[in-house]
DNA sequence: TCCAAGTGGCTAACGTTCTTAGCTTAAAGC
DNA sequence: GCTTTAAGCTAAGAACGTTAGCCACTTGGA
């Protein structure tokens, strides 16, 4: 049910997905739903929490076996395909914070971490730069993601090959800390 | 009428400001409000107008006189100090789009681009570059801004410090382009 | 086999919020 | 001085989230 309330999100915009919405796609009475999640909230941070999960999943897999400027690639490209194909969900993980250091959600976010640090492992990072390292890489691929994702490329240039052109600004600046 | 939207937006999150609540703040019931805006969604288009020329305002004040890294840390910060000032009212901006060309929307998201533009003209960036780099600027600044005004940022290392190191990797990328 | 508990559905109802319709009053302009 | 416009109001309705209370079906143990 989660899982339906991820797709339609994705589907329709997480601002549009609705209780109501959400129970007529699963056939069902609306407040039937309360059976299974505690309210709207609890609804968010479950599919945030599934959101990093498979984040994780598709970055960890897409990375394995590369090092260097090729693990970098390969992770920022999938987080970038992610959030293009799942703009809800993806939505849905910006602003929650786990409540107990047991919640889902911060294990999913440690996941998604431990994903961009294994990238960050491939460059020879002095220990005090790879949190400042981390962090940038995460607000340069996070927004990137949200802007193209909320249609904030207004003018022609491929958007694409921008990308592309951001990978390779991140690892040059990475390789030569 | 915009500007107390916007003020009531940053005091209490975009999410919970409500017509209502704007009303009252106002000392007037809540349908009177629709004799000013056309509705929650109009409002926040143009609360999300207003924080667009102030920020460019803001930005194009920081970086008068300067050029390179100067200018660069001065529109880092002034755009980083808008955006913690006034979370609602930027927050307004995500995922807006202009529908005419004329519209006001449109104006201010053009001012702010040509703020950071006056940046990057202070770097020897080579034409078909130049695009991609604005990218590069607008999803590093955007990325960090709103990671850490919803909070992403969980653990220890000091923010301000992580933000310092973002500045100086940028400047070390456009200057070897 | 029976029955007790749990699971998952339902209807009814309430509170909040956004929005529209239609009326009224006070200022501004001809 | 009359008329138009700006800006407020009450009343009313629709959509949504949520809770309460009821019922059927499964399931696991006595």
């Amino acid at each position: 049910m989660v899982a339906a309330g991820a797709a339609l999100a994705d589907e329709v915009g997480l601002g549009n997905l609705t209780m109501g919405l959400l129970a007529e796609r699963l056939g069902v009475r609306t407040p039937s739903l309360y059976k299974h999640v505690g309210g709207q909230e609890d609804l968010n941070r479950r599919i945030a929490a599934l959101a990093l999960r498979e984040a994780a999943d598709a970055i960890g897999g897409a990375v394995q076996g590369y090092a260097g400027r090729d693990a970098l690639e390969a992770a920022a490209r999938s987080f970038r395909a992610f959030v293009l194909e799942h703009p809800g969900r993806y939505a849905a993980t910006i602003g929650v914070e786990p409540s107990d250091p047991d919640d889902p959600l911060a294990t999913a976010g440690q996941q998604l971490f431990s994903a961009f640090m294994a990238v960050l492992r491939g460059y020879e990072i002095a220990e005090p730069d790879v949190d400042h390292a981390l962090r940038m890489l995460r607000s340069l691929f996070h927004g990137f993601a949200t802007l193209q994702s909320a249609g904030g490329f207004q003018w022609s240039v491929d958007v694409d090959e921008s990308f592309e052109w951001l990978i390779a600004f991140a690892d040059r600046g990475l390789r030569t800390l």
